[in-house]
DNA sequence: GCCGGCGATATTGCATACAATCCTCCCCTC
DNA sequence: GAGGGGAGGATTGTATGCAATATCGCCGGC
């Protein structure tokens, strides 16, 4: 028997709740629950979230780090305002940064692991593709399959600090710019065939196309955005 | 008179002591004061420093948000370790936001402030080569006004995100890798050439053009690094 | 002689108290 | 009535105490 059952009766919690409360703060900002500009108080936080102003202050200061809060001292934190040029720009700078990723995974080439993983990913896709539509319900799982084989080819770049900015580009609070993404089948299918190509390129080792592929898949996305700055 | 000299008699600190406990950890961590792999306890550091753990700890938390230390819980922060391979990937990731930022530059147009800062600083880089040397004790002032250049031009993109991470691609602890930019003559003065070119095509809204010098500037540099794996 | 459990010590994580500063609003003066 | 100054409250910045946990050395057993 487990003898330190009972100091561990439910939560079981062994990370630091400061990063939890980082994590729920986050959520909350990148999913507007904060008007831009707001203030974000560390007393008023620490009650919501039922822990101390300690945790808060540092869950603060990890979101300001990642150019979700502005800091002024004195005076405290507040939600960024992003206006539709910053969020076009944010597009570029991920296009650029995807790009190098898929370059980076194309020239050291994919370990056996990461390769089956980004195949299983795409043969996902494939099935939730197959009947010529996508249904509204199965947009969440093709959403968390589309994250899920960027970051895996993120993960294969083999850099850390690009994998780290990539997290950054998307970091963006959804409240101040309402982008959403086309979710028209051909759209979709495109985007979707799109990655079967770069996945091929990467094998291939073919830096370039890779490169270009993945640049060019993003700058797709951007242009397919609805919501931001729209005609 | 200045009126309030009394109420700040020495010190006269007017921002917190966190963010000056930051840039101090931060200078020392790339400096390479502490080696590759070495724990940054925080009661140490609060008595080297002079104050409490708590700024510490803030200061811990915003180097392991920029990359420079790693966060295990319940264990405390370490200084990175960043292999070679790590630091010529900064060098490409680096070389791309730049070129990014060239290019928002272009597009956005200068303002006349800004214009006028730049053409300052490479008047100010052209006196100092226009001997047909680099003597070593202008070296100094070389490399702030070649950091300078690079600075104007990322506020002149426009772009705060571009910025931060321009940032982050140059937070790399020297002592891991012990890259030195190459100092002989024609090397500085090519250097300096591209950036009137890279200015110039800035002016002339040149976009591509400005990306595309600028993204062959930063890959010369990282080409003429010496002590990174060389031969 | 080596491995595994165990306890003392050191260090981090969190909470809270105190200090410094800023903001707001009221009152006084002109 | 408008503007300036000041008092009070509110909020952030810092210090410190306590609890939980990891590290490391020690001892016993095999």
């Amino acid at each position: 028997m487990d003898t330190r059952s009972e100091a561990r009766p439910a939560g079981a919690r062994r990370l630091p709740r400061s990063l939890s409360v980082a994590d729920e703060l986050r959520a909350a900002v990148i999913a507007g629950e904060f008007g831009p500009g707001e203030r974000l108080q560390e007393v008023r936080l620490s009650k919501r979230l039922g822990v101390s102003r300690t945790p808060v202050r540092l869950a603060l200061q990890a979101l300001a780090a990642d150019g979700l809060l502005e800091h002024a001292p004195r005076r405290g934190y507040s939600v960024r305002r992003f206006d539709a040029t910053e969020i076009l720009n944010a597009f570029e700078i991920r296009a650029a940064l995807e790009g190098l990723a898929a370059r980076f995974a194309a020239e050291r080439g994919l370990e056996e692991a990461a390769r089956a993983r980004l195949e299983a990913i795409l043969a996902e896709g494939d099935a939730l593709l197959s009947r010529g539509e996508l249904p509204e319900g199965s947009r969440p799982a093709y959403i968390r399959m589309n994250a899920a084989f960027h970051e895996a080819l993120h993960g294969a770049s083999g850099s850390r600090m690009l994998g780290e900015m990539l997290r950054l580009s998307q970091n963006l609070p959804l409240s101040s710019h309402h982008h959403v993404v086309a979710f028209e089948y051909r759209r979709v299918r495109r985007r979707h065939d799109d990655h079967h190509r770069i996945l091929e390129a990467v094998l291939r080792r073919d830096a370039r196309r890779a490169e270009n592929l993945m640049c060019d898949h993003v700058a797709s996305i951007k242009a397919g955005l609805t919501g931001v700055a729209g005609p």
